[in-house]
DNA sequence: ATGCTTTTTTGACAATTGTCAAATGATCCC
DNA sequence: GGGATCATTTGACAATTGTCAAAAAAGCAT
């Protein structure tokens, strides 16, 4: 079964017709490392879902860029506010290795709602679970000391440190690149 | 027109059936300052609306109080992991001034949206509203000076300081009392 | 392998923020 | 009104983290 299809559906049965229907509008891409899904100051049209390899997303502060969000194998992403509001927004998604990538366009996703609310249903558990990991991303980040953060982060993704560079991880964690390195060779 | 219902309606028109299915199943509610709306170890079975008032988000890290979030009026507020997965949590609702709050149990919100698909959709644009909201405060917080997030608090709701004990925001900008005391009484 | 580029580490110092303690100011309640 | 409680400010110092600069290590292409 298509992985995109068989993601959404441990969050919610659908019916076989709403499955086809989705099937037919969903879209399949290969990506180079350091290719770009979006970018700063464009309309973000489509919902993405990682097959194989990640991505980021990362937007300018003071001219520097700084790391939002990491999007791994099995996980949903998009620019959001983008996205939602259809409004162009600062963010930039990049893939950091090369990637088997999903989509499916705004408007085909709107149009499912309207024919099938289970697919709207869909839409809702879905954005009810990522707003719970925004939130609990949000704990973490704000009110736990940088050590604590990156161990944290270790333990939910161990592989990350093997594939994403350290100043990548750094700006994630809020903290600069120096201050990471400085805890990693720390003894435990 | 029930306030809860017309700040609802921003969001996504419904029709006159839904309207008064929902109309039927809100209730209403005065609490004082300091009122617990919810506690730790609690699921939480309801989501609220504030009319008038205010209350705050809060757990407990190594024994302290950390302040998550606020609700002021016309916010639709809820302890969300809790609610949506129905587990107990660790967050406490409590109110910071006496408050006129709307709420809709979760069960009765669930049979309408199995009834309603327009409420549904309510419920889904609402979730990706507060996403949105979410994330905005999540750069705010975790990628800017502590400064920078207290002016940007001032910008947002500049009656809070008048309303909300410095400790508070304090906790909820991330960092102690006594910095955040310094930041105000420096000059511009 | 060799050089070239990128990434990571290290050092020295400065800036920011936290902590503890005490003083001041505000509010509540009887 | 006055004492108790709670909230805010201030000071001194310590801890954490950032910044800049340079060195070391790792990765990549030819």
């Amino acid at each position: 079964m298509n992985p995109f299809i068989a993601y959404l559906k441990q969050y919610y049965h659908i019916s076989v017709e709403a499955q086809q229907a989705l099937e037919e509008e969903i879209s399949f891409q290969q990506f180079e490392k350091d290719e770009f899904l979006h970018k700063e100051g464009m309309v973000c049209r489509k919902l993405y879902f990682i097959e194989q390899g990640s991505v980021r997303g990362f937007h300018y502060n003071d001219g520097r860029e700084v790391t939002n969000w990491f999007g791994l194998e099995s996980n949903l992403v998009t620019s959001f506010h983008s996205f939602i509001d259809q409004q162009p927004g600062y963010e930039y998604i990049q893939t950091m290795e090369d990637s088997l990538i999903w989509s499916i366009g705004r408007e085909t996703l709107y149009a499912l709602y309207d024919q099938f609310p289970a697919i709207e249903r869909l839409g809702r558990i879905t954005c009810e679970q990522y707003y719970i990991r925004l939130e609990d991303r949000y704990v973490n980040a704000h009110f736990k000391t940088a050590t604590e953060r990156y161990q944290n982060l270790l333990q939910i993704h161990p592989q990350i440190t093997q594939r994403v560079p350290l100043g990548f991880i750094a700006s994630y964690l809020g903290i600069s690149q120096e201050t990471l390195s400085r805890i990693r060779s720390k003894p435990i």
